[in-house]
DNA sequence: AGGTCTGTCTACCAATTGGTAAGGGCAAGG
DNA sequence: CCTTGCCCTTACCAATTGGTAGACAGACCT
């Protein structure tokens, strides 16, 4: 049997994945339920049910796809280039999807949280990624272009900040910055500074 | 199941507040339940309400109380130092509640998520501890021990890296770190490290 | 002894939750 | 035309949730 190949079929599959995302990163996994899920899209809850089986599947399948592109935006970034600008360019990337899509980053600090099977999974995808990383610092830091460190405990830190100065807002808000677009634009230079300062030697 | 509790001073109330900073800093809001928070105390759940009226208003004096003790210990780990002493001194007792007492950070790290009138009274709670650093900062600029630069950002960076490296588990996982006492000790050291690059002149 | 206050309990409840069962519309294709 | 499989729906449900109402036991006071 050929699969329904018409191209004006459902994109409903695709319209549930970018509400979860929206939801479970911002709201958690508790507390978003399927019928409000369901309602925002003009839909029944049987229908997410339909095509993810339970609402943990849904979190996994959203998991999958956040972290695939999230990792894929961020080898993309890195392609090509060396040293100081190959990092740069990395935090400018992700500091865009922050801004852009602050859910999905929350969806990944959503999930550590939540850990376990879970977060096994979101850990095996963000893996090769990591081993990317660890691979350029070590690299630069042989050839003396960064300090000599422990390449894992820099990953933590620039992961950290970068997840940080991206995702908290309130307490932003409490040292007076309010998370507007020019706001988000300087805290990421100076984020920039801050790393290259305690990186670059 | 009959249960007679001889109690002279009631010390449920504590208990009960301990228990809920441990809940919910680890599993948040929603997904800590007053049945279960009971059950762990061995107490029923109509003992919660009693003492604090609703899960909203326990939430609430959770908030307080962690927020409240943690400020204190961050003033007084700074109390009489200068310089960089004094952010060491910070830093390391911070990691040191990070380490003993993880979902009192967890608990930070959840009201900023839930947002509203909740991240707004931690935020209340907060400002003092936060405007004695930024003074301290903006002096120690002045002074010529720091590098120059916007000391609300310097914090919310610190802020950020602290709270990250402490508490984000499966990401240290991912790059290879297990969250053994040993590991930790070489994190903060590694984290200070970093902080002292970015920051000292 | 009797009254009051405090702390805990039993009994219930309305609302919400994730999930099951089953049916209907509709295009494809024999 | 009629079957088949896809997509979505209505109908329902058992479990759990936060919360109310009220009883009961002991401590303290008079």
């Amino acid at each position: 049997m050929p699969r329904m190949g018409v191209v004006a079929g459902s994109d409903t599959r695709e319209r549930i994945l970018a509400e979860a995302l929206e939801a479970f990163g911002t709201n958690g996994f508790e507390a978003t339920s399927l019928d409000d899920l369901a309602e925002q899209l003009g839909v029944r809850k049987q229908t997410i049910l339909y095509h993810f089986g339970s609402k943990s599947d849904l979190f996994m399948a959203t998991i999958d796809a956040a972290v695939g592109e999230l990792g894929e935006a961020m080898v993309e970034a890195g392609r090509g280039r060396t040293g100081w600008s190959a990092v740069e360019s990395v935090v400018n990337t992700v500091f865009r999807i922050a801004v852009r899509e602050p859910a999905r980053l929350g969806l990944l600090r959503e999930t550590t949280r939540l850990g376990g099977e879970w977060a096994n999974r979101m850990r095996e995808s963000l893996t090769p990624v990591i081993e990317k990383a660890r691979l350029f610092l070590t690299l630069e830091m042989r050839r003396g272009n960064m300090r000599q460190t422990d390449p894992n405990l820099v990953l933590v830190s620039a992961y950290s900040t970068v997840m940080g100065v991206a995702t908290e807002v309130e307490v932003l808000r409490a040292v007076g910055i309010e998370p507007t677009l020019r706001e988000a634009v300087k805290r990421r230079r100076e984020l920039l500074r801050f790393l290259e300062a305690a990186l670059v030697a």
